[in-house]
DNA sequence: CTGAACCTTCCAGCGCGGGGGAGGGTCAAG
DNA sequence: CTTGACCCTCCCCCGCGCTGGAAGGTTCAG
């Protein structure tokens, strides 16, 4: 398939498949006669892979990892489950701080007032912040 | 007081004291007779203003906004409220979608199982992902 | 024959918040 | 007189994950 069928195939564009390709994600692929990228059906599993990846949150590089250690013929499972771990201890890290920041912004916010521009001094500071 | 110590008064740089300026987060300063920045301390306070607002969360776009609003004479205590209380929506909408992507991550993750390459097969994926 | 819809490469830029380093002036101490 | 610590402007670069556009080749329908 060309690469515009595998774009319309797995919901991304033909920009984005040659940007992965470059960054190591998809393997070059086989040309046509007219240097046309050609692309079989299991490339549709691997981007299938790679979206998954996408939305667990990994990066390409991540993403990329594993891939390379699969393409040695080694199998990744331990290392993804590696990798999901710290996922989530970043995931839950993230949340903490949010939650953090949240209890921040909610108690300034809550100190203005909305209609008190008293609040504000003259100097060059606003007392919310 | 010149840039660095106004960088080391605020725990920042020099570099970013200049980025914030031409930013229009700090008002060009005063120069002295050879060129060098000349600060006085205010600046701090403008930075511990730009720090506060940082710490929230705000981007410098945001928090010029601010500013901007407090140099044309006006209070921007209500334009703060507004600003936090977007925030904390924002802030509301990270949390949970952190939440929703930690469920998915960790229903991978226990799927995988540490060491249990049988989940991987031979094709080009990992059936954790 | 022409036009549209594909494909190719290469180069540039976004948004965010700076950082690195070149190439040069200035100032005080030793 | 020199050394070292500052300061100045200028322009380019980082990560991240793409996206846009120019300039050109190919293929197929009408």
């Amino acid at each position: 398939m060309r690469i515009g069928e595998l774009a319309e195939a797995t919901g991304t564009t033909a920009k984005t498949l040659r940007f992965y390709e470059e960054a190591g994600l998809l393997p070059p692929t086989h040309r046509a006669s007219n240097g046309y990228r050609d692309y079989g059906p299991d490339a549709v599993t691997r981007l299938d892979f790679i979206r998954r990846g996408r939305a667990a949150g990994l990066t390409l590089a991540q993403i990329r990892e594993v891939i390379d250690i699969r393409d040695t013929g080694q199998t990744p499972c331990s290392h993804v489950h590696a990798l999901l771990t710290i996922r989530l201890t970043d995931i839950d890290r993230q949340i903490a701080d949010l939650q953090g920041l949240r209890a921040t912004v909610a108690r300034l916010r809550d100190e203005a007032g909305q209609a008190n521009p008293a609040a504000c001094d003259a100097e060059d500071v606003c007392r919310y912040l």
